[in-house]
DNA sequence: TACAATTTTCACACTTTCCTGAAAATTCAA
DNA sequence: TTGAATTTTCAGGAAAGTGTGAAAATTGTA
């Protein structure tokens, strides 16, 4: 590796959070790279860089490209391919996110839902029926929002998530204007 | 196993899934196990049910706990540990993301606060920098916003949760209660 | 078409993770 | 304290995952 101290140690650290995540050691690494890179890389310049063999990389790139992560670009007289991050760190998150969602949570749904149609006769089927459909509303939920929420422009979306936890007001707010006064009865979940 | 059909397809769906996340296939049927069943279950009935070994539902057991997952409760005149899952799966849920967050994000959050604390010089550096200091705005930002969020009320989150992007008309609103109009130009990120 | 440059595939060796049974440790009642 | 019940640890075999070099396939140019 002929990186600059500052670089090896992002990209060291996200070839280790990769395990975390399901992704591995290259597949982190090299991505780690293109997104700090200063331009596009080419497979052999990504293997010289990293250590590894340019099999492996070429096997992670894929993999990335799996995850619609990366950008393949060509410069004029050169046949080889150019990899690059987005340039814009909200798009590479949503895509993560969408990616992620149709890899884990959506097959996850389809699971819960087959089993929810299912006529449970048994008790022991009956409440399990009960707590599978709190987790697929919460899913459904929870993922539903998420997309919305990732609709609205970046700028948006950073303002209303600088309010945090403040946006309460405004759903009060709301409760007021349209002087919905009903359900006083505080929960005690 | 002597699982209902309805409850071993969910138990399967989650030993699977859980390769994609960092669990393992033992930690993840033990929880989704726990998870439908009636009552709180000692180790000896979960690995009956499951077919593994009684070490291996130990050391599941073990994991589950760090993550702190589980309930363990006693019954008079028993001495064995029985398990169980949280009733309420929003706490459920809330402990799975605070402990992902720990496990996941916190560490790369201060790798890069590190890594932004160094004098870069090089323009590779300085541009790698930059790189980092969006993904680390850009994390710190949905971070806490979304532990934020998660102090809400279930009930209130359930309802900001169902505005979806809805809730921009009231980012707007609040806007113009301000009577904030400075900064017109639009981005073109 | 020929052929050189580049990328992809794949069998295999290597590493890591998982799971088990046996043994050790712990817990609690008597 | 003893000892039976229960839980935990751990060495090592099994399974899964990772990375490589060699060979095959693809691509683009002449």
């Amino acid at each position: 590796m002929n990186l600059t101290p500052l670089i090896q140690t992002f990209v060291l650290h996200f070839g280790e959070m990769g395990s975390r995540w399901g992704i591995n050691r290259t597949v982190g690494q090299i991505y780690a790279l293109l997104y700090v890179a200063r331009a596009p890389l080419n497979a052999d310049e990504i293997a010289e860089a990293l250590g590894f063999s340019r099999s492996n990389v070429s096997m992670g790139l894929k993999e990335l490209e799996s995850w619609r992560l990366t950008r393949v670009q060509h410069k004029p007289g050169d046949r080889r391919e150019y990899f690059s991050a987005p340039e814009d760190i909200w798009a590479i998150f949503r895509t993560l996110a969408e990616e992620r969602r149709k890899r884990e949570i959506d097959p996850t749904l389809s699971m819960l839902r087959d089993a929810l149609m299912e006529n449970a006769t048994g008790a022991e089927d009956q409440h399990a029926q009960k707590r599978m459909r709190e987790m697929h509303d919460l899913i459904e939920l929870t993922t539903n929002w998420f997309s919305d929420v990732q609709k609205l422009e970046p700028k948006n979306l950073v303002s209303l998530m600088k309010m945090g936890s403040r946006v309460q007001k405004f759903l009060d707010l709301k409760d007021k204007l349209k002087l919905v006064t009903g359900g006083k009865s505080p929960s005690n979940s």
